[in-house]
DNA sequence: AGCTAAATGCAACTAAGTTGCAAGTAAAAA
DNA sequence: TTTTTACTTGCAACTTAGTTGCATTTAGCT
């Protein structure tokens, strides 16, 4: 690491007032050097293996999740969820919302986004899918 | 079952090509039934537990979405990802782009899309989300 | 240097999903 | 209608992702 990164590394968990580990500062820096969302497997591969706990790692990740330095590239939902395949158009199926509070998912089959506009040369574009998350009317 | 929605049913697997069996009819009146995207332990409680077996749903769901009559509801990532949390508004991060055929994601952090409108009342909007599949460059 | 709350590591666990194989059955063929 | 056969199902055992409790260590304060 050089003691550049090494130093904005530590500023960063300064100023989340979270103490300077290392598996804090590795976890980082990986996830710095990353061009993709890292899964908990990358991220151990990438310390070369029993570096790290792996309940660290997840420790660490939820750690730097709450101070807001890391978050969670997609809606994570432990287990699939299936759904009847009417209501959707080849391009793109009807939102979802996701109420944080009660986990309840919502289908807002009377809303839509205008499909993306310019991946760049290369990519195919195939389908797209919107979640929305807040407060359910229950929660809220 | 109302002998209506089994001529459905039946209707629904003959056409797609699928032997008419008691899982298969049941897990689509289920999902007929459900107001919100089921997981398969949802399934399995709506089917009064026992009834069928576990890899059998799995199985039947899997031949149903390869039919085409039932869909995942979200992309479905067997693990967690992180990435830093830069690149993103508080309503919104960047958009992600999975190639159906490699599997990799990347991140869409130059484009964007219109935060959802039109929200029923009493949900209160947190945060959106947005994901692509289609081809990569590689794989197109 | 010493103290203490926070962080880490280990072992054991749960939950989601998968695989191989034997047994059962829908629906086509005879 | 019976036979046949490929498609389905069920069971057991397994893998992978993530969690929990508890003992030990350590960052950062004084």
């Amino acid at each position: 690491m050089k003691p550049q990164t090494k130093k904005t590394i530590d500023d960063l968990l300064g100023s989340a007032k979270l103490r300077r580990t290392g598996p804090r500062r590795t976890v980082l820096e990986i996830l710095m050097d990353a061009k993709r969302p890292q899964t908990v497997d990358e991220i151990m591969t990438a310390m070369s293996r029993g570096c790290a706990n792996k309940v660290t790692v997840y420790r660490t990740l939820e750690s730097l999740v709450v101070a807001g330095l890391v978050h969670r590239a997609f809606v994570h939902k432990r287990a699939e969820h299936f759904e009847l395949a009417d209501r959707c158009t080849e391009a793109q199926c009807h939102p979802h919302f996701t109420c944080t509070s009660c986990g309840k998912t919502f289908c807002l089959t009377d809303l839509s986004l205008p499909l993306i506009k310019g991946l760049k040369k290369g990519f195919v574009f195939h389908k797209q899918q919107v979640r929305v998350d807040g407060l359910c009317p229950a929660c809220s």
